[in-house]
Formats: structure tokens, sequence, C-alpha cells
RNA sequence: GGCGACAUAGCCAAGUGGUAAGGCAUGGGUCUGCAACACCCUGAUCACCAGUUCAAAUCUGGUUGUCGCCUCCA
């Protein structure tokens, strides 16, 4: 496997050479939602491209791990039960599968293992004691804290020091912490919580250690990629590197990858500030395919600011490589099987050199981008070149390659094989009658009769085609 | 206040030293009975200033602007 993969790493600030820790193999973990309400479309751009990160791995051989956590439990899936009335199981279950939903909606595969932090309790008790035995974290009055001076390396992702934090900090300092960056590891529940037993209190744990414990379960002490949205480097992810690399003695991960922000109105998105779309408002809007197509045309690195206008822009370019795809298959069903003449198969190492230029642009921090162009550039000289002429081995290689490489980014532009109703095969027939006659004015009502069905018609050398609006 | 990112055509967006990919939109044309698809033509000196260099969108310094993190957040 020739592994020339560079990728951004937030720790380093450059892009390095992906090299696993396991030959052929990638251990990533994705930081997941917190499940107390719909995610808005900002959460599923980590799902979206991560899995695209995924995918590439797995095109180019690579055996993928993949983990990615729901956080199930936390203030705000409390203060929801509360609303309404409900368990907090009761919330996060059916946020959970809602995300599951959106995500099969998104073309997002399930991750390898879904681990939830309700799950993990023990794992987490177990490591909080490892991490109060080394003398890494104290306990008081039933909270635990992680001592964030004794961990050497902190601040090494954000680029943060200890002390400028401190005077930054906005929050009141609580007086029962030994220094105020300290951060809570466990904490005792209040009245009504749902909590769990352990040494120090009836209680729940943090938030940072449930990543720390869940990627350590299923992936192991170290990790090629902790993966997530670019607000978690401070204090989440800081905080996993401090308690993982503390309890385990040993680098936590390789590489660091962030995704940038989805804005609106130039304003990052967030529930807080109220100013988001859930996927299913968009998804009611658009094809799901299109948003995804959309995020992936800049940059992970980059912020994107939404916008219907961009969503129509994305939802026109996905169709020219559907029709680029649909009018090679519609090609390929007339062409005869013949040998490819030398000027095709030059035409063939065009494509292919195409390939090579996506493979190269995903290599590159994973520009999809660039990736993307490459795509259409096969579009480009497809549509200008190839015709129901052209050898039937070539229009279907060059089709496979444009689906193939539209399946590594997680777009379906295949068409599919449907049958139509009787009726409507009927008067597509009619209508083909109708301007054999030159009886256009019938053809014409025909057309526009099926339009309203949703069926477009369009009128080829090789015949008529149909495709859905 | 501390730390950081970004600024490329009407819009979106690649490109990190050798004179600007790709997409959307617009206008004109070809194909078509008409339309659709497709094709051809149509557009930028890269925020501003100064510097380094034979050569800069690409490096350095500064200016302006926008955004983010420092608090839950993808």
């Amino acid at each position: 496997m020739v592994n020339t993969l560079k990728l951004y790493n937030t720790l380093t600030k450059k892009k390095e050479e992906f090299k696993p820790i396991e030959e052929g193999k990638v251990r990533m973990y994705v930081c997941g939602p917190t499940v107390y309400n719909y995610i808005h479309i900002g959460n599923a751009r980590p799902m979206i491209m991560f899995d695209t990160v995924r995918r590439y791995f797995e095109y180019k051989g690579y055996d993928v791990n993949y983990v990615s956590n729901f956080t199930d439990v936390d203030d705000k899936i409390i203060k929801k039960a509360v609303e309404e009335g409900v368990s907090t199981t009761e919330v996060t279950a059916r946020y959970i599968d809602a995300v599951k939903e959106d995500m099969k909606n998104l073309n997002v595969r399930p991750a390898t293992v879904h681990p939830m932090a309700t799950q993990e309790i023990d794992g987490m008790v177990t490591m909080i004691q490892t991490l109060i035995d080394k003398g890494y974290a104290y306990a008081k009055n039933g909270t635990v804290y992680f001592k964030t001076r004794s961990f050497e390396g902190y601040g090494k992702l954000s680029k943060k020091n200890i002390d400028d934090l401190e005077a930054g900090a906005r929050i009141a300092v609580s007086d029962e912490k030994d220094d105020p960056m300290d951060f809570v590891l466990w904490k005792p529940k209040k009245d009504g919580e749902p909590y769990w037993e352990s040494p120090w209190s009836q209680g729940r744990p943090g938030w940072h250690i449930e990543c720390s414990v869940m990627s350590k379960k299923y992936l192991g002490d170290q990790i090629d990629i902790h993966a997530g949205g670019e607000d978690l480097i401070f204090p989440h992810h800081e905080n996993e590197i401090a308690q993982s690399e503390a309890a385990n003695g040993k680098d936590f991960a390789k590489y660091w990858l962030h995704n940038g922000f989805l804005n609106i109105d130039n304003k990052k998105m967030s529930k807080s500030e109220g100013n988001f779309f859930t996927v299913r408002e968009i998804g009611a809007e658009y094809p799901y395919e299109v948003l995804r197509f959309f995020m992936l045309n800049v940059h992970y690195r980059s912020p994107i600011n939404f916008s219907r206008e961009l969503m129509e822009s994305a939802k026109n370019a996905l169709e020219r490589i559907k029709n680029a795809v649909s009018n090679l298959a519609h090609l390929s069903e007339n062409a005869t099987e013949k040998e490819m003449t030398e000027e095709e198969k030059t035409f063939l190492d065009s494509v292919i050199a195409l390939k090579a230029k996506f493979e190269a642009a995903m290599e590159d921090d994973f520009n999809t981008a660039d990736a993307i162009a490459a795509i259409f550039e096969i579009v480009k000289t497809a549509n200008t070149n190839l015709s129901a002429d052209s050898a039937k081995q070539l229009l279907e290689e060059t089709k496979n390659y444009i689906v193939t490489l539209a399946d590594v980014l997680g777009v379906d532009v295949e068409v599919k094989e449907e049958l139509l109703d009787t009726d409507i095969e009927n008067l597509i027939q009619e209508r083909q009658d109708a301007r054999k006659n030159r009886d256009f004015k019938r053809s014409d009502e025909i057309r526009d009769l099926l339009l309203e069905k949703g069926i477009v018609l369009e009128d080829t050398r090789e015949g008529v085609r149909w495709k859905r609006a």
C-alpha cells in the first residue's frame, strides 16, 4: 500500500504524512453529539466530513475502526427531561434514534461502535481512580477534580498556557478547587438527578472523561486519529489529552483533526444562539445528498456559510454529475461491443489521470473541493467526447469511475433502475406516436402532464429518456 | 485582555514562489418541432501598503475588515 496521505494535525499545526500505528489499520475516534435535541446542520458537518475520511481510507484498503460516542448524560439532558416530565433515558433514546436516522439520510455510515456514556461508567470510575492514585486528581466533598497543573503538557493542543487562561477566566471560581483551572471528573448528584455509585459519591461523570475512557476501551491507549469540531479543541480535547496521557502514561492520539464551523450570516450556528436549522428541516427542503455535497464543496477546515442560494447552487452542480452518469448509462445501452480504438484508449488514460488527480486531492489533507473539481473534469470530458458510437466498454468504465469517486464522498450519483407505471409508460408511448405524427400540441400536453407527476422527459438521438424531477 | 484563523470573478471555491482549477448564476450561439440534457463563446491580476526575489495570490512586516476560541457547544 503506497501511502503519501497527508493530513493537518492541530497538535503540530502542520500537515503530516499519515503513518498508522498498526500497518493497514486506522483507529479513529470522533466526538459525537450530546443527545438532548435534534441535531442541526452544523453538528452534521463533522459527521459528514469524517465519514468521508473514513470512506477514503477504506477506499485505499485500510481497515478502519471508527468509534463515535453519544453523550447521554449531561445537564441539558436532565433539564429537558424535567421540562417534559419524562426520564432522561426516554429523552436520550428518542434523540439517539433521531441522530441515527439523520445519519442514514446523510449517507453517514454507522460507526464500528457507538458507545454511550451511561454504559461505560465502570470504566470511568476506574480511570478516575487511576488518576487519583497517580496524583493527577483529588476528591473533595464527593467531587473529583483533575489537577491541571500536574500534567506537564497541558495546553499543547490549544496552544494556551495555564496562566493566560487563568487571567482571562470568565467563570466564577469555585473555592473548592485547588486551582481555578482544575476541571471536574466526577460530580455528586443533586436531588432527582440520575446517578451511579462511586467511591467518592453517588453521582455522574464529567463530560471529558467519557471520551478518554471509551476511546481506550474500544481503540486502545493510543489511537491514530481523534476528530471533532474546532470548538472542542479547548477545553474538551485538551482535557482528554491530559486525562488519557496522565492515566495511560502514553501519547494519546497521533493526529488531531478539527473541522471548521458551519455559519449562518457569517456567524457560528449554535443551539444556544438559536440561529440554527436542524438536519431534518433542511432535509425537508432539499434532498439530503445535496446537503452532504454542499458541505464537501469547501475544505473541511474552512468555515462554510450556509444559505438557500448556495444549496440551490450545490443542487444544480450535483445534478450535472448525475446527468452525465445518466447520459453515459443511456449511451452505453445503445452502444455496441467493440474493441476500443487507440484514440479511445488515450481517452480512458486521461480519465484515469483525473482519477489520480482526485486521489491526490484527497491525500492532501482531504481536499474535497479539489477532488470534486476532478470529478467535474471527468464529467466535462465525457460529455464532450463520448457518444453512442463509443465503445461500450469505454462508456461503462468512464461511468464507473464517476460513480466510484462520488461514492468515496458518500454521494450516490448512480441512476436507479426503476419501473414506471404502465399508465405512464403508455403516456410516453402515446407522446412518441404523437411526435411521429407531428402532433406537437398533444405531445407537449403529455410532457406537461408527466412533469406534474414529477417525471421529466428528454428526447435524445437514442430515444426518449425520463428522470425524476 | 490573551491566543488563533481568514480576506481570490456576480456568488461559492481550489491554488503556498514561475504570470489564476472547478462549480453555480448571467448574456450570446449550436443541437432540438419546441423544451430539457449537452456543447461552444462570455468574466478576476488574487483587501490595501511596503519589502524580499530574476519572478509573489503564494514569503516578510504593517494597515483595514470579518470570524472563532478563552463558558456548554460540531
